[in-house]
DNA sequence: TTCGGCTATCGTCGTTAAACGATTTATAGA
DNA sequence: TCTATAAATCGTTTAACGACGATAGCCGAA
């Protein structure tokens, strides 16, 4: 386990990133296409396109996004492109949640203790 | 490592319930709620308001829609309101992420070797 | 050079999200 | 009872998202 060096955050920059990071996430097609992309050896060309079921414009438009967020990567083979997932992309959201997740223990909150 | 137990995703509900979850953390004005109440010993009430700057009706609906999320709870104090962050809410969406990263090490692409 | 398959982009439409001010509700204390 | 405070809700406006069809660009193969 590491030694959290994160402040819970700090930078409003740091919220706008982390949030656009989430945000790539934050659509069911697009955890498909990266659920795809995990689970192919290879890469895969339009075959995206017929897995997620919507047109291939849409398709295209969540490859965008993902591009552009950094999750993924696109890797020109000729008449095709090659996607794959980018590694450490989101290494910064886990750290986020694991900070998350280490700060809920403690319920000592403003909880009168005799509410029974 | 863990033997990873996720098929890394299958069901569509799955897709739903995750992206659902990242959309939660999806924004910059939620992650900052988030981060106050990770640091926040106790709880705060309206304090979150003058926190992120925002209009207090504003604030409540990010309140909102994190408890809809799951990822915080409210409890009523009175003439306040006490949140405080869920825990285990966001072990779903570390847990794909994991596998996301796990899965990211073989480019075994579709790399034609040549292309220097 | 022409054809055909893949991608990406454009324009559009309907839906959802974000933000605010104003209002309502609930409760503690005077 | 009345008042003040805190939180939620309502109604509205603006911007962003999601999806699609149609179109344009790019090579490989014929």
């Amino acid at each position: 386990m590491y030694m959290l060096s994160y402040p819970i955050l700090a930078k409003a920059a740091d919220d706008e990133r982390l949030a656009a990071l989430a945000k790539a996430l934050a659509h069911p097609a697009r955890l498909k296409i990266l659920a795809l992309l995990a689970r192919t050896p290879g890469c895969i060309g339009g075959d995206i396109v017929q897995a997620v079921g919507l047109a291939q414009s849409t398709v295209s438009e969540h490859l965008r996004i993902l591009k552009a967020a950094g999750v993924i990567e696109g890797q020109i083979d000729p008449p095709r492109v090659c996607y794959a997932l980018a590694p450490g992309a989101l290494a910064p959201l886990a750290e986020l949640i694991g900070a998350l997740e280490a700060a809920s223990g403690d319920p000592a909150c403003c909880v009168t203790p005799d509410n029974t």
